[in-house]
DNA sequence: TGTATATTTCTATAATTCGTGATTTCTGGA
DNA sequence: TCCAGAAATCACGAATTATAGAAATATACA
């Protein structure tokens, strides 16, 4: 992952609705949820949730499908591995055996 | 890790510079660096570095000690992985068999 | 005590981000 | 084709945040 990135995703997360959006996703596992499903478990405004959603689309934290006249939202775990591995590159002198093992399970989930 | 501290740390983390800066002490590992050090590393001007510096602190990312004239910077390895533990809490419907273990060994780094 | 070095704090300006309401696009069904 | 529901986009005022220069604080050493 390039710097820019890491960036979008991390200033996307550190905001209190997305934060709570991306929680949201990840609770709900791989079948995601639709957002108007969001926005009631949110009690966010549409235009509000929408222009969010946007922004960790943006980031590639949560990708998107369209489902009738619905859209459904997923969480994108690969970029959340790969945010881990930027923010831990070269830990401790460039020693990745040390480190960047301990995010590869997460490969594993969802 | 409380929703408020992880917005801080996630917000802290979302701006260029203080990205830099924690990446730069993830490099240098356990012994950090003192502030001027890290200034002459990023060529930063040293009142705007130590605002960032204080963001990164603030939010328990980094952890610091006067040494002499000097303040040494470290980065605080618990706050991320308590982070990171907030981020994925309740994986996949709640099984936190599957994801928290993945960063246990986070413990072992640095 | 006096001076130099390292870092922080203060202050003002510039830039960015946020939330809301209104409008628009897209889809499915009558 | 027309209408209703779902979601996205646009525009704008308000609030927050960033930056740089100048001044202040803390420490070491002569």
């Amino acid at each position: 992952m390039e710097k820019k990135n890491a960036l979008s995703a991390l200033s996307a997360l550190g905001h209190e609705q997305r934060l709570d959006i991306f929680r949201h996703l990840v609770k709900v596992g791989p079948d995601g949820a639709v957002a108007g499903d969001i926005a009631t478990a949110l009690s966010s405004l549409p235009n509000t949730l929408s222009a969010n959603l946007s922004v960790l689309s943006q980031a590639g934290l949560v990708v998107s499908e369209r489902e009738g006249r619905h859209i459904r939202y997923r969480v994108e775990m690969k970029t959340m591995q790969s945010l881990l591995e930027f923010l831990m590159a070269d830990c401790c002198g460039g020693d990745l055996s040390v480190c960047v093992p301990a995010f590869d399970s997460l490969k594993r989930c969802c």
